[in-house]
DNA sequence: CGGCTGCTTGAATAGAGTCAATAAACGTGG
DNA sequence: CCACGTTTATTGACTCTATTCAAGCAGCCG
């Protein structure tokens, strides 16, 4: 059988029963693949099923009616995907492959037969909420308040941070895969700009750029500028009750 | 015995058994009072409890380091507050009282007491989440990629429908009870350009205002303008599985 | 009656967008 | 492995939206 990503991110968390992670396993009996730029589900969908992301990188985003995009949100392995689908009877979101990815789709059932059953189980789940939660008022913060520098530099941090956190190894640089344009659909600026921001942050040496390769030459300064909070780190989970 | 605000909100999503609204009444059983401007508690506090609040409005927001204010969320009666308080260990948010409020402080432990030993109420907290989630999104997507006017206009959908929601009276009109300084730290914009965009709208004889009274003349226009959807509409809860 | 705080309006400015043209990188099929 | 078409990145010139600064006004409360 295969392990459950889900169960490793809680893992991270708080330990887990070894029942505990059979029933989580209950997530990820299934399996698709996907290339870059394929999309999960596309607004107004009808909402169906929801996602476990297992492997690869991928982004939710909304179109409005004028055309333009805005990317929601980064998702890596061990994220739930499309939980609103939980409650709306349409998708409230498109979500698109940012490279090659794996995911195992889960029906609302499976996942409300999971929390009730575990109650535990749908305390973490809260808690990942919350995570996300403060990750979205952070972004909502800097779109609403923060120049255009320190929010190309935060969309930066964010992605290097989270890929650090899936793959320990910490090299001193890392692949974005991300185009301009996908920048500036994440950060509410068009692409041409993201370009003029990114150049601006080479010349004045806190980054430096070679083939989609970004390294930080600067990271108290990278910090500074974007104004950025690491929201998987500093928790507290203490008061959660041991295994049962 | 006081009767449970929180329990009254999720009474609109499922009926709840007599039990659950004695076990939900824990949550509520101290209370304080607080008056315009006050506030609940301050970023970086240490984090300590969580609140429901039971009458008035709040708001909560985030202070960046050049000064500027941006404003997370408005709160109405039965909303649940500082939830992310339960995981980090000093407070993401300030949290502001719009009027004179009424909430009810509660301890992490009885909110996980609550959830492990009624884990319906957790689901029913997680799809309150869920709910948040998206609005939070709708209002990333309109300080990202919609124009001055359109963030204006949503807020003041926003402020109504959620109003309207809690006093089914419904009459034309209604007191938004925020400053243009406040719509602008809601909106991204400075008071000064929120005027603008307000005067804009009602020379467009989109709404008309007279003494901090807001009154729409125009709901089809008011909502094309705005793009704004009511997140608390258009719930599909049908596979909760009913009490046990 | 002052002294606030919040609203209104104008003029000048700055930050980001738009348009356009070129160059580099990438992917695909031959 | 190369040629070609497409996508992505880069850069400049110009425009426009929203900000800043400034000043005057209105309402409210002690």
């Amino acid at each position: 059988m295969l392990q459950s990503c889900f169960a490793d991110r809680l893992g991270d968390l708080v330990e887990l029963t070894p029942s505990e992670r059979i029933a989580l396993g209950r997530l990820e009996e299934r399996e698709r693949v996907l290339r870059r730029n394929m999309t999960l589900q596309r607004e107004n969908d009808r909402a169906g099923e929801m996602f476990v992301l297992r492997k690869g990188k991928m982004m939710s985003s909304v179109l409005l009616d004028d055309g333009s995009r805005q990317i929601l949100r980064f998702h890596f392995a061990g994220d739930l995907l499309a939980m609103t689908n939980m409650i709306y009877s349409s998708a409230t979101e498109t979500i698109t492959a940012l490279g090659d990815c794996v995911v195992a789709p889960f029906d609302r059932s499976v996942l409300s037969d999971l929390m009730l059953a575990q109650p535990r189980i749908a305390t973490l789940i809260l808690i990942c909420n919350q995570i996300e939660r403060a990750a979205l008022t952070d972004r909502l913060a800097a779109l609403g308040r923060t120049s255009a520098k320190a929010r190309v530099a935060a969309i930066l941090l964010e992605i290097r941070n989270r890929m650090q956190l899936l793959d320990r190894s910490t090299p001193g640089s890392f692949i974005l895969g991300l185009t301009q344009e996908e920048i500036g659909d994440a950060t509410g600026l068009t692409a041409v700009h993201v370009n003029r921001m990114l150049r601006q942050l080479e010349e004045e040496k806190i980054i430096s750029r070679e083939a989609g390769r970004i390294r930080f030459l600067d990271e108290p300064r990278m910090a500074r500028a974007a104004n950025y909070v690491d929201r998987y780190a500093g928790l507290n989970l203490g008061w959660l009750p041991g295994h049962p």
